[in-house]
DNA sequence: CACCTTTATGAAGTTTTATTACATTATTTT
DNA sequence: AAAATAATGTAATAAAACTTCATAAAGGTG
């Protein structure tokens, strides 16, 4: 059976086990991956200066079938990095399109790239001291003004799912009042982008006056906002252009939310899926 | 440049257009894929009651130079796709995890997935036509109710940046209330994952009387809304477990959005340019 | 250090696979 | 129903992959 298990790495992994004149072909591949795939056996061994026959004992040295199935499996292995690699830069800005088609690969591009990339960032250790946090708090306030309120919505949606306290502010207002009354068993949830939102920073220093712990969900990188958190964690930071309006961005701080959430509710999984039941069940009925 | 449009999406997408014996082809390909890759041309011709030279001919529909280079192609899609594909069933379920890992490949995948089992049905005609009603609209309104009322509050922000009329209506009143002031030049966008919503169903029923455009954004499939809408737009269907809570359908509702979003800002490249700029500047100086 | 053994490589031939050119059959049009 | 056009298949050709065997290089042994 053909596996997929990446091509080029295993020819790199094994290049140094090969016989000299085999050595020649895989360093060849491994510099001009792409250009294999042209190439028929009888060229590649004159590029490589050694025989037809070597390059398929290369080949099955390293385990393939033969030369066909090599350049298969480097056409997969060219794909999947290629999957993982696209070229951010190229897309961050709206354009005038002509095609419908690069309008849905413009901005799905950017958002599936915005969470690879916050994946990329994330600290483990973080997300689930995150998920400690949240998960013995008495009452979670989430505050965020703009597109960050809208994210704030969110949480308190998710969790009131699994029946915790938990309530967004997604106006300056709102946000101090409630901070006004927090406690050392409560926590804030801090959603800004820029880490430099006036009005969060101002209601989280009540919070956190009133011993109420902050966590904080901005993009990578110090700011005012992560230096009064207890606990940081990231969203993507690669969004170029607030010009193109995409906020990709937000597509990744959802992906962090629904991972804190999930963290929560598994750890209390019983009781989560108890109440996620009982929610259904009284959304299905009001149909 | 990255293209979605790996071989395998190709081949499905342009199967209709070839002729009969090339179809018998392209089928057998679209659902034995792995098998190709270790079929020589004579030998998939047997299995397709079809010639060698058909095989050729479909090749070359399709836009490649040969046989090889549609194999090539084809293991490059598999590849892809089993980089995203990573047992997306086997994680489909809350359950309890014992590291933190564990839950943020579950929600990322689940998250990634759904972006992409979208872009999968997506109708670009659908989308185009939702732009260009948008785009000529007076007024917009969202409706939406709980999770997408989340979604319709972001609707509502985004537009605002390039200074349309867009408002959104998260609860029933307010639907009702604004549904009756609605003209012929005005467009609903509805927002329901079940497509069934009774709040929202009842609010376009009099957007309509009043002949006002409406645009659905439900899951795949036939629903009340959809049957009601103008044009139709989805959002993938293959969450399986609202159990789960994690609600992946709403980031893929909300790439949609950014899609239609993005076209109209496109549209009016001049225009939304300097809005945007605007709205970024007088944001800025909040700080 | 000459001889043998083992290992590495290449040249030429064989088989398989892809491609082309042309013939035949079906389909449409008038 | 005949002519024109399109679709498909057959068989020959070209190209590529793979095998076999010969030869050369390297390494060890009496």
């Amino acid at each position: 059976m053909y596996s997929f298990f990446n091509g080029l790495v295993k020819i790199k992994e094994s290049a140094s086990h090969l016989k000299p004149s085999e050595q020649k072909v895989a360093n060849y591949i491994i510099n001009h991956p792409q250009e294999i795939l042209d190439l028929s056996i009888s060229k590649l061994a004159k590029v490589c200066k050694v025989s037809e026959a070597t390059i398929i004992r290369m080949c099955r040295s390293l385990g393939f079938k033969g030369f066909k199935e090599l350049k298969l499996n480097i056409s997969a292995s060219l794909s999947m990095n290629e999957t993982l690699n696209t070229k951010y830069e190229d897309i961050s800005e709206l354009k005038y399109f002509t095609e419908v088609k690069h309008i849905v690969d413009f901005v799905t591009i950017n958002n599936l790239k915005s969470i690879e990339n916050t994946l990329s960032i994330i600290d483990y250790g973080a997300v689930e001291q995150a998920i400690n946090i949240l998960d013995s708090a008495r009452k979670i306030d989430v505050y965020g003004v703009g597109a960050s309120g809208v994210i704030a919505i969110d949480v308190e949606q998710k969790f009131a799912r699994i029946n915790r306290w938990c309530q967004a502010y997604p106006d300056n207002h709102g946000q101090l009042t409630s901070a006004a009354h927090l406690t050392d068993k409560d926590t804030v949830l801090a959603i800004s982008y820029s880490g430099e939102t006036q009005e969060v920073i101002d209601s989280i220093k009540i919070a956190k006056q009133n011993g109420a712990k902050i966590i904080s969900l901005t993009k990578y990188g110090k700011s005012r906002i992560t230096q009064m958190a207890d606990v940081c964690l990231f969203a993507s930071s690669l969004e170029k252009s607030i010009r193109s309006g995409a906020m990709a961005s937000r597509i990744a701080q959802l992906n962090i939310i629904d991972i804190i959430y999930t963290g929560v509710a598994s750890k209390n999984y019983e009781e989560a899926v108890k109440y996620l039941e009982s929610t259904r069940k009284s959304i299905k009925n009001r149909k």
